[in-house]
DNA sequence: TGACTATTGTAGACGCTGGAAACATTAGCA
DNA sequence: TGCTAATGTTTCCAGCGTCTACAATAGTCA
């Protein structure tokens, strides 16, 4: 194959440019995040990215779909490994979770904080939000049925882990925890006491101990 | 009193541009939050921010500090007002975070986001998340040694309530759950029921009914 | 009072940014 | 082969953060 550098089309351009964005995120953080820049990366002109995006707001809306996406992939993928119990697929997938978010900070912060939008985007997270409770919803009144979780508005339980695993994972993120990690705690005992403690509180038996 | 409004000297700038850039940070969001537009709105020109702040970043965390203070004096006065039971202090403490935050979305934002910082910002922010965390530490022992909290590790059980709390109130600022509000359940509804989830898991019995 | 000096504000410049408009190149299809 | 739409470039504009030089004032001490 020959080095095809210097084609006037790109072929790919738009899936470049989500790639160049996400690593510029993690590199320079949102603020150093410029069109100018992912597209330098890209190593086209810096107006070429408007042939693919409206604007800016709609460039990062692209990576937080991908990031979306990505996370409900191995979500799923998680689950359905988790064996046929469904309360173990229901821990699974919030350990997923809290595994993605750790892992992928800088797709969760710009799923997440909405402070790089401008105004709109709002309306498109909507969808993804509904959904996961949705579904978390469902996970638990399947689990009171069967008895292993408590009784109570699987609505508002839902609501509460979810504030729980996204509030964890943020203040982890944002690097607020370093005074305690390494004094007395590794990062990784505080995550697992802290997914105990959630599914501890909604009356989960003891099957964390993976 | 003489509409003195034209003096080269302005008085009190360094307050009046942390008042315009909460101003800002409210109808614009972060990303209108520019120098200049602070500026514009104090009535000085765009580079006389530069005598009280070194740069923008210095101007945002004055912001976060006025934000830690006042959410801090609001908490303990919300605190002492709860009569001589700690845990009803911790419970009012705890109420007072929450409202704090709901009612007061840009600052709570700018002292958490940590987005709008490029790079510095985070060292200031231990100490205060440090000494929060700390001061529920000691509130939690005292419960667990009178016997109304669960038995536990206090510094996970303070981290846990955090977390739910933080996530709780990022997920309603940053307007996730607009799809459930209206439908079955008001805002207060939910913020209430969440609180009181929260407590209940603890043990904190049921003095919630304010 | 009056002059000296530090403080506080202004004016203008630089390189960066997001974005609009006009133009160039190419791919796909008739 | 030639036409058209898609894709990338160039040029331009206003706004941004920040630097440097300059102007006005307040405070201090004679």
């Amino acid at each position: 194959m020959k080095s095809a550098k210097q084609k006037y089309h790109h072929g790919d351009l738009r899936a470049a440019l989500l790639e160049a964005a996400l690593a510029v995120l993690n590199e320079l953080g949102p603020r150093g995040l410029s069109i100018r820049e992912v597209a330098r990366r890209a190593g086209v002109s810096h107006t070429a990215p408007y042939r693919h995006f409206a604007d800016k707001d709609e460039l990062i809306l692209a990576v937080v779909e991908q990031g979306f996406e990505l996370m409900q992939q191995t979500m799923t993928a998680e689950q359905d490994a988790a064996g046929p119990d469904p309360l173990a697929q229901f821990a699974a997938s919030g350990f997923a979770y809290v595994n993605f978010a750790l892992s992928h900070p800088a797709y969760y912060r710009v799923m997440f904080s909405g402070d790089l939008l401008s105004s709109k985007g709002h309306v498109a997270f909507q969808h993804t939000s509904s959904r996961a409770i949705r579904e978390m919803v469902t996970d638990i009144k399947l689990g009171q049925e069967q008895g292993v979780l408590r009784p109570g508005d699987p609505v508002m339980q839902a609501l509460t882990i979810w504030s729980t695993i996204h509030g964890f994972v943020s203040i982890v993120n944002d690097n607020r925890l370093s005074h305690l990690v390494g004094e007395d705690f590794s990062l990784d005992d505080i995550r697992v006491q802290v997914l105990v403690m959630i599914f501890d509180g909604l009356g989960v038996p003891e099957r964390l101990d993976k």
